[in-house]
DNA sequence: GCCACCATGTAACTGGTTACATGATTCG
DNA sequence: CGAATCATGTAACCAGTTACATGGTGGC
């Protein structure tokens, strides 16, 4: 009779993805695919997370008692509701120590082979991706005033967007002194 | 006949890894360790990988004849040579359109939940964070001048380094400023 | 000559991505 | 009302991480 399902949900070790689903499922009950679509337009800048990922870790969490399954409803819809054992989870793994950051910034490995590359073609990149992180920013600084007067702590980690996109457009302008975003 | 190795390396697909293996066995033959401790300390801030991922792609490139396995040394070690089919495959690679950048940093996640973490804590992992930023600043500044001497394109990814990490600390202390590294 | 540490690699597992399937909804 | 698009999910594959094994080397 011990292996009742909070059992053994106390013996998932959560990964930081399901964490973070089990954060946003505090927020009332979700389907995956409502879940993507929040945690896209909210962490998705600093925490990538794909829907397959996204339906794996529910089923898990559901099996482990941390979420439990409503009704399969049109399309196959079904909507999770963050458990009591799965909301004593989340905040045991939101009070752990955060590892280092990982970064994947391809450009950089492009430029760091820069020699290799036609110049051009160099120029070209780096002034798609400039506008790519141009468009970012003017996003963030769109919603901003709302999301700090709604939400304190995401308003913290979009500062840290905001500083973040700064930062790499005058990356981008030190390139262009040096004449490296021109030709093509 | 038309098999051989270099027509099977021809439609082997490279990823990013394994592309800048190639890249770093430009600058002559080395083993999977040395690989790992050269990319470590060259890529590694922008470009995570770890040693059995090298390894592993490494076979990869030998079957596709993109690399040349040498003889076995003491403790297993192989030295790998870049063939010239994977000369030209990296130079295709390098030349393509790199993808936007991946960014996991667990900080921001604890923090995006803040909520539901106790101030002290919250305050103390701060602190800690900051404080392995302004390490890895000091270390790019101190080999700054000696890339930028010898290594002009890999210097201008270290320039970002270098952006990247100031703008992390002033983000910190935008922090510090709402007391949020106090107390603990 | 032994202990600690460095160099080198493999195997197994977990997490992340890509490709696919299909049922609603909207709109011209 | 048919085409395009949105909503929802699964399955298979590939990449990344963790854990482990073991042989040299250098210093005491």
């Amino acid at each position: 009779m011990l292996e009742t399902s909070g059992a053994r949900g106390a013996r998932l070790e959560l990964n930081a993805t399901s964490a973070s689903l089990l954060g946003f499922l505090s927020a009332g009950p979700q389907s995956g695919y409502e879940l993507a679509a929040r945690i896209e337009s909210t962490i998705g800048a600093f925490w990538n997370v794909t829907r397959s990922q996204i339906y794996r870790e529910l089923r898990t969490l559901e099996e482990a008692g941390f979420v439990l399954g409503g009704e399969t409803g049109s399309r196959d819809r079904r909507r999770f509701t963050l458990a009591d054992p799965g909301r004593r989870a989340f905040e045991r793994w939101i009070a752990r120590d955060p590892g280092q950051e990982i970064i994947r910034f391809p450009l950089l490995l492009t430029l760091f082979f820069g020699d290799a590359v036609p110049r051009r073609e160099l120029a070209r990149m780096l002034r798609a991706h400039r506008a790519r992180h141009e468009a970012t920013l003017a996003a963030y600084r769109a919603h901003r005033p709302f999301v700090e007067r709604e939400e304190p702590f995401p308003a913290l980690a979009m500062r840290f967007g905001i500083i973040y996109e700064e930062a790499v457009l005058a990356w981008f302008d030190t390139l262009a002194a040096d004449g490296l975003l021109e030709g093509g």
